[in-house]
RNA sequence: GCGGGUGUGGCGAAAUUGGCAGACGUAUCAGACUUAGGAUCUGACGCCGCGAGGCAUGUGGGUUCGAGUCCCUCCACCCGCACCA
């Protein structure tokens, strides 16, 4: 009887779905533990390996605790809406809904065939109306409430109301720049202005405001949905404009949000990123007074500007204000009129992207001057395009010798420049170090910078013209997408007021359409449906971040039709234990479904406020691609990018080694290998036309399912492609293959270059995990997934190892069964030896697993088969244990076995091994005894006896004593149980 | 530029608290069994050396009886952010 995996595998996972052993409820005496995947988006392209990397790590995990005795809640679903389903759907021209599930299908079948254990009851699909009612009942709370800072939570808009109608603005005073108004100015607002003011503190709010808008994807895009100033779906151009948008008050929970960080298990990396998305900086807001140089209508503005490092105010030499600021028309003088125009005229003439890749200095004279605020000197004002308006207040005070982009500043428009950190500052580069001790600073001449700030920032509040002031990077999220495929906002418009639709109305349903191409004016395709916009309803829709932002909460309860999760759920289930997904949605997904953790539990809907207690970033499976090497259309007297006509030219491929050897320079034989080149190139392709003395190729890709290892298969590559059909080969010993060259040449070897990429498509270095499953089975597949290394690190793809791994289930099967013999596992009694491999192993499995250390555990199983092998091992008291260790990763493999062993129930309900130490002890055995690390001898001893009979042991021994030689120890060290060491 | 991470055989990698570096697997070579094998098994496999032995964890230094591991210097690569005052 030999492993045959592919009929015990299906049978085995029919087994499992017929008996829905994954299915668990919400109450169990057994303590719970969550696992959770970051849910797919169900792209239409296929799997490849690198997709389910992090699935098969958690399923390990889940498994693991299952049989350690844990409650595990072990979910999967689909995140259906957004912009990739649409626009795939778009670009093939079939509905969203009908590509999605037809995606969601494919994925599944895939998915299936690797043996995990998902409790597929709880799936959830956020497209669905079941999903997006509630998705929807949390949009609704999240603008009825606003975030009341003194007491650091969300809560019911209403209580504002309250406030308002009897003390008037008093409790969000300072909040947000607002006139303030009494109780009974509140009372005599129009419902419109009374609105108007709410709007500015729900935490879900309309408001105009600068956006990411993408023309190609005719939408508006979240920050962390543009990269480099292109769109991340696309990369298309990413424009700023000022439109009307949905947003999510996500900066009120900045600090939260950074707190937060020190309570959960993220990767330094991960915490990094997004404690500098969050980008909290402490400093100062300081009032500088404008020169009255000349008459200004309504007295003189002062200019407010925000630093860090209010300690340099006497390096000032000059303010910039960003081309933005409300201040640039009053600022500019008549003489500078013209120039601030043209200057603002060429600001805006830049696109976002052309700022991004060339970083001209640039800037115009206002012709103003503001006055420091200590010693009167004037400052002029300049307008540049390197304050952004977005970030503090707009405008900054420039101190050249200390900040590099001000000294450049100054450099290029010949600004002098005052020193005052003395040597610290050498005249060619600013130097922004906080220890020098202040010159030319006034009263602070001789402080030190650290200190200095302190006191400036004590003086500026004394004086009245500044304060201490945080900040943050971080912006609301543009929460609304001009498109279809999303979740429809509760929202109904009256007379320019957003009335939330009542709870009874949800879910308010995406209507069916066939046209979903954009409205007009720049709204979502919702806009062209009649029925919509007669019952005045918000015509954008949600990001594909709504759902996803709550959507591990859904898998407690995900069939409950009247709460989104009721709270007896969510008390029972608690955090996620471990969360395991790509590090990509560092400052997106994890941010935001962070925040709505803390605004649900604001309201008390939930018991926790940071979702993930522990996450897990798998790295990236790359791929090895592979190149061919193409005599170049130049050689047929074509232009490089010629398109048209390369089908018909020769296809001549030359091997990498020759290639190698004839590119590089050091190569001694270069030159006698080009001739000889060019003359097998000249007498076997009369078409080809020698240009100077070399040898013109391209680099292709070639898929690497054509590639053995380096070497081309070539009639699969002949195969591959029509216009290959016809192609010649010049081999490593340059023999060659042509269609009308003799026959006895055509044996050589082709070989391929090869460089390791990220796995694509469109570099055809993609392999198939269904494939590998039908070749090698799902257990082997996993098992060799785990293998490839740390499943944190990024690694390439090799297919050829996963021989190894196949060999060692086969070993292990060899263990029960022999191919000759039959049988071979008997019910004897283990020997001392074969039990001490046993307990070395429960060992090194249960640590490994316990650390995610899934490549050690794998290796540790190996080493395990193998020494069992060696000892004849066939022992069913030690074998079922190793059964069960290796059923979180090879769980097909171990139900058969375990059942062929006669037991009668699963091993899926089979104890975990503990441990015997008596079977980890030392025996006695020959040691290296060392003298200052240097061996000098070997001693039987058992390390086990206690350290001071050892010593006695180790001292008394002659050949010891005699390199001691007379020398008192000064301490004895044994180490890790492998050797002694004398310290003297 | 700033922040984070990683550097160990031909390749993927082990070495958990500072303790015999290279486990395990691949690749390669040699051999056994075979009609044959892409099945199975055995052996070799960091570098130098016939050998004893010596040298080796990106570079240079330091701490230590002992360093891949701790500290400092520099270099390379990967990831993230990028005018955030």
């Amino acid at each position: 009887m030999e492993y045959s995996f592919s009929g015990l595998e299906k049978k085995w996972q029919e087994k499992w779905t017929a008996g829905q052993v994954y299915r668990v409820d919400n109450n169990s005496p057994k303590p719970k533990y969550y696992v959770l995947d970051m849910f797919p988006y169900p792209s239409g392209t296929g799997l490849h390996v690198g997709h389910p990397l992090g699935y098969i790590a958690s399923d390990i995990f889940a498994r693991f605790k299952r049989l350690k005795g844990f409650h595990v809640l072990h979910p999967m679903g689909y995140d259906a809406f957004g912009l990739p389903a649409e626009q795939y759907a778009l670009d093939h021209g079939v509905h969203p809904a009908d590509s999605t599930r037809q995606n969601i299908k494919n994925f599944r079948d895939q998915l299936d065939r690797i043996g995990f254990s998902f409790d597929w009851s709880r799936q959830v699909n956020t497209a669905e109306p079941g999903y997006y009612h509630w998705t929807q009942w949390i949009f609704l709370h999240l603008f009825n409430s606003w975030y009341n800072r003194k007491e650091k939570k969300a809560v019911p808009i209403q209580s504002l109301i309250s406030s308002f109608e009897t003390a008037g603005s008093a409790i969000v005073s300072g909040y947000r720049r607002l006139p303030d108004f009494s109780a009974s100015a509140w009372k005599g607002f129009t419902e419109k202005e009374q609105q108007d003011i709410l709007m500015e503190f729900r935490l879900a709010y309309c408001g105009y405001g600068e956006v990411n808008w993408c023309e190609a994807l005719g939408t508006v895009l979240a920050n962390d949905e543009v990269i480099n100033g292109v769109s991340e779906r696309g990369g298309y151009p990413v424009v700023k404009r000022k439109l009307r948008q949905w947003y999510l008050r996500i900066t009120e929970y900045a600090d939260r949000l950074l707190e937060g960080l020190e309570k959960v298990e993220f990767s330094e990396a991960m915490k990094e990123m997004q404690a500098n998305w969050i980008g909290k900086s402490y400093g100062a807001e300081i009032d500088f007074d404008l020169a009255a140089d000349q008459e200004q209508t309504g007295g003189l503005p002062k200019l407010r500007v925000y630093t860090t490092r209010p300690d340099t105010i006497f390096g000032v030499d000059f303010m910039v204000i960003a081309p933005e600021h409300e201040l640039v028309p009053r600022l500019t003088t008549e003489d500078r009129q013209k120039d601030v125009e043209e200057y603002i005229a060429y600001v805006n003439s830049r696109s976002e992207r052309e700022r991004m890749a060339e970083k001209k200095i640039s800037g115009c004279f206002t012709g103003s001057y503001a006055l420091n605020p200590f010693n009167g000197k004037r400052i002029p004002v300049w307008i540049s395009e390197y304050v952004l308006a977005g970030y503090g207040t707009g405008a900054i005070m420039a101190v050249p010798c200390g900040d590099e982009r001000d000294f450049k500043f100054a450099q290029h428009f010949g600004i002098p420049v005052t020193n005052i950190i003395g040597k610290y500052f050498n005249g060619k580069e600013a130097n922004s170090t906080k220890e020098a001790l202040l010159e030319n600073s006034d009263f602070l001449n001789g402080v030190a910078m650290k200190e200095a700030i302190g006191l400036v920032n004590d003086r500026l509040e004394s004086l009245g013209i500044g304060n201490r002031r945080v900040n943050y990077k971080m912006r609301d999220a543009a929460f609304s997408r001009q498109r279809y495929w999303g979740e429809p906002f509760p929202i109904r418009w009256e007379n320019g007021i957003a009335y939330p639709l009542d709870e009874k109305e949800l879910p308010l349903l995406l209507p069916e359409v066939k046209n979903y191409k954009p409205g007009p004016d720049g709204e979502g395709p919702l806009a062209n449906l009649p029925e919509w916009t007669s019952r005045h309803l918000e015509t954008s829709t949600m990001p594909g971040y709504a759902a996803s932002s709550w959507y591990f909460l859904r898998y407690m309860d995900p069939h409950n039709a009247k709460e989104f999760c009721s709270r007896k759920a969510s008390d029972y289930w608690g955090q996620v234990d471990l969360y395991i997904g790509g590090t990509e949605h560092a400052v997106g997904h994890l941010l935001y479904s962070r925040m709505w953790t803390k605004f649900l539990s604001d309201l008390d809907l939930i018991g926790f406020d940071e979702p993930f207690r522990k996450l897990l970033n798998q790295g990236m499976i790359q791929g090895s691609s592979r190149f061919v090497y193409r005599v170049s259309p130049v050689m047929f007297g074509h232009e490089m990018n010629a398109a048209n006509g390369i089908k018909e030219l020769p296809q001549i491929f030359i091997s990498k080694g020759i290639i190698d050897r004839i590119s590089s320079k050091d190569s001694p034989d270069r030159e006698e290998l080009m001739v000889s080149l060019r003359d097998i190139l000249a007498a076997n392709f009369p078409d080809i036309q020698m240009i100077s003395n070399q040898v013109e190729f391209n680099p292709l890709h070639v898929d690497v399912n054509l590639v053995d290892g380096t070497e081309l298969d070539i009639a699969a590559f002949k195969k591959s492609k029509d216009e290959y059909g016809q192609a010649a080969f010049i081999f490593e010993d340059f023999k060659i293959d042509s269609p009308n060259y003799s026959r006895e040449e055509k044996n050589g070897r082709y070989l391929c270059g090869a460089e390791t990429e990220k796995m694509s498509k469109s570099k055809f270095n993609t392999v198939d995990p269904t494939g590998l499953v039908e070749k090698y089975g799902a257990d082997t597949f996993r098992m060799y997934e785990m293998f490839l290394g740390p499943v944190e690190q990024s690694k390439p793809w090799d297919t050829k190892g996963i021989e190894g791994v196949h060999r060692f289930l086969r070993k292990l099967w060899r263990l029960f069964y022999d191919e000759a013999k039959g049988k071979v596992w008997t019910t004897a009694a283990a020997t001392d030896a074969e039990l001490k491999v046993l307990h070395k192993t429960i060992k090194k499995m249960d640590e490994d697993t316990e650390r995610f250390s899934f490549n050690t555990a794998v290796s540790a199983m190996m080493i395990a088969v193998n020494e069992l092998t060696d000892l004849k091992c066939h022992k069913k008291e030690v074998l079922e244990k190793i059964l069960i260790l290796l059923t979180p990763y090879a769980p097909h493999i171990c139900e058969e076995l375990w059942s062929l062993l006669g037991n009668a129930f699963s091993i899926l309900d089979a104890p975990y091994p503990v441990t015997d130490p008596t079977y980890l002890a030392e025996t006695e055995k020959q040691y290296p005894v060392a003298i200052n690390g240097k061996t000098r001898t070997e001693l039987n001893i058992s390390l086990d006896a206690n350290q001071e009979q050892v010593e006695a042991l180790v001292l008394a021994d002659d050949s010891v004593k005699k390199w001691l030689d007379g020398k008192s120890p000064r301490k004895i060290i044994y180490v890790k149980n492998k050797m002694i060491n004398i310290v003297v």
